[in-house]
RNA sequence: GGUCGCGUGGCCGAGCGGUUAGGCAGGGCUCUGCAAAAGCUCGUACAGCGGUUCAAAUCCGCUCGCGACCUCCA
């Protein structure tokens, strides 16, 4: 295990904390998934980016990490007018298929984005489908503490009887009371005792085609149930790190807080963490704003306000050049930046794993330097996960590694042992800990033998003064978006 | 109406009381057959108005503008 400094920003506490797990070397980390009912957005990718970021880093730190994110297949919600609405069941229909079609094709869809944009995945992915029993027993804790009472077959979350007992309304600042202001208008046909109740079971008749039985008679879990019972089952009463959108504290984050003191009296969660939005226009990107981008339209390049597509590992890259909790927004401009300065970034690395290390002939500052910025990149990682600032300090040393490329025989005063920790800051951190890998085609051998051979033709070219043939094949080169670097070791090449 | 956050140089984006963030774009120089790449170098920004302080982008107050949540959303 790694010397620990991590700082993790709790959004409950709203400070900075040191990170101390409850059993180390152990981590649980759970993370609020996706709702399988449609293609998965970048917004989705941008909160999950994030979170495969603390994952890496704790592995990094030497950390036996169990990150547990569900699948959302089922589950009761209500839409904008108040009306029940059940997403997967609505989708089947629009597309005339069973639900759990629709579920199987929309996780494979989530699989693939988050595969193409190299996110390790969760070790445990439950379903809530598949933990019905244990939804319905938290619902009858919950009544049996005096929290939830039954009305036609729903049974509701009793919350201004567990706001009396309880300090409801922490994660998000909402008071109770406020909250009735929110909703000042009490539906004469409601059936919840209290507006602010929320439901844990909801009655399902005939017309729906996902409902289980239960004490209660057939129906669904509700929504925020889901997550209360996935995250403790697999992780305990009380456990690490919680995560999920900004858009999830309320209700959902604070409803699962209250489930769980409900059911357990157990506060679950010791650090929560929320990623900010990622806005298109300054706009919130969201399904139901119909302003989305899909990762394979940005990947493309086929969107109305897109001018080219960007590669996965440039979004990538793109994201982790704004903290987390900060709103990013995407452009052009902003993408394109993006794309030059991760290419900047991967062909540096690959200079400097190429390089044949020796001694210096004396060690300068130099030498203190390097290993001054290469502490630092950590002390940034263990600064809430400050990725952009964490690039910042590998940029500051890919200058570094591309001034030894020009003078490369003595690396201007620094030691074998220290270009060797560069080397594996940069594998360890690019690699393992940001999860960027390069895109070259360079990895194809025979591209990569081709190459060479046009590089040494055009050289002999070039030993002749033969400009004419030398300059032509640079210049078909970079038609094809192929680059030539000529450098005083020789020339390589990468793509435009 | 309530809760929370933000406004930084041409663009993106860190910063949380005193230090060059960084990337992209732009100017100059070096290297180079030319070009590109790379290196060196330049620009000196913090919405506005007040206040606190020896010192404020950073703390406090007000004003303006923007966003998120309060209803499904990552």
């Amino acid at each position: 295990m790694k010397n620990n400094n991590l700082h993790i920003n709790n959004t409950i506490t709203r400070k900075k904390e040191k990170f101390e797990p409850l059993n180390p070397p152990f981590v649980g980390l759970y993370v609020c998934g996706p709702t399988v009912y449609s293609p998965p957005h970048l917004g989705n990718a941008r909160t999950f980016l994030a979170f495969d970021i603390v994952n890496r880093y704790l592995r990094y730190l030497g950390y036996r990490v169990r990150y547990v994110r569900n699948i959302t297949d089922v589950g009761h919600i209500a839409n904008s007018e108040g009306d029940e609405v059940d997403r997967i069941g609505e989708q089947a229909k629009k597309e005339n298929l069973e639900p759990m079609e629709v579920v199987q094709k929309y996780t494979l869809d989530f699989h693939e984005v988050t595969r193409v944009f190299n996110m390790m995945p969760p070790d445990i992915e439950p379903t809530a489908s598949g933990h019905i029993i244990e939804q319905i027993e938290m619902v009858e804790r919950i009544i049996k503490n005096g929290y939830g009472y039954e009305k036609n077959s729903s049974v509701y979350f009793d919350l201004p009887k567990f706001a009396k007992a309880h300090d409801y309304g922490k994660l998000s600042g909402q008071n109770i009371e406020e909250q009735l202001e929110g909703h000042r208008e009490l539906d004469a046909q409601d059936e919840k005792n209290d507006v602010r109740d929320f439901v844990i079971w909801k009655y399902a008749d005939k017309t729906h085609p996902m409902r289980w039985n239960s004490p209660w008679g057939e129906g669904v879990p509700g929504w925020h149930l889901e997550c209360s019972v996935m995250s403790t089952k697999y992780l305990g009463q009380k456990f690490d790190i919680h995560g999920g959108g900004m858009d999830l504290k309320f209700p959902h984050h604070e409803c699962e807080i209250a489930q769980s003191m409900g059911a357990d009296g157990t506060e679950p969660v010791r650090y929560w963490m929320h990623t900010n939005m990622l806005t298109m226009n300054g706009q919130k990107m969201s399904k139901s704003l119909g302003n989305s981008i899909l990762p394979w339209q940005l990947i493309s390049g086929e969107h109305a306000l897109l001018d080219q597509g960007y590669s996965p590992m440039t979004i990538r890259f793109f994201m982790l050049q704004a903290h987390y909790s900060s709103q990013l927004d995407l452009s052009n401009e902003a993408l394109k930046a993006a794309e030059k300065g991760y290419r900047r970034m991967m062909e540096a690395y690959e200079v400097l794993q190429k390089m044949n290390l020796r001694e210096a002939a004396k060690i300068t500052d130099a030498d203190k330097q390097v290993n001054d910025t290469i502490d630092a990149v950590f002390v940034e990682l263990d600064d809430d996960f400050n990725t952009p600032k964490a690039l910042a300090r590998l940029f500051e040393l890919v200058t570094v590694i591309n001034s030894y490329k020009d003078k490369r025989e003595e690396y201007a005063g620094v030691s074998k042992a220290t270009m060797e920790r560069l080397q594996t800051t940069f594998k360890d951190c690019l690699e393992d800990i940001l999860g960027l890998k390069t895109e070259e085609t360079a990895d194809d051998n025979t591209v990569d033998g081709l190459m060479q051979l046009i590089i040494d033709i055009r050289q002999n070219a070039r030993a002749n003064k033969d400009w004419t043939t030398s300059d032509l094949i640079r210049d078909k080169l970079n038609e094809l978006q192929l680059q030539l670097k000529d450098g005083k070791e020789g020339t390589t090449w990468g793509k435009v």
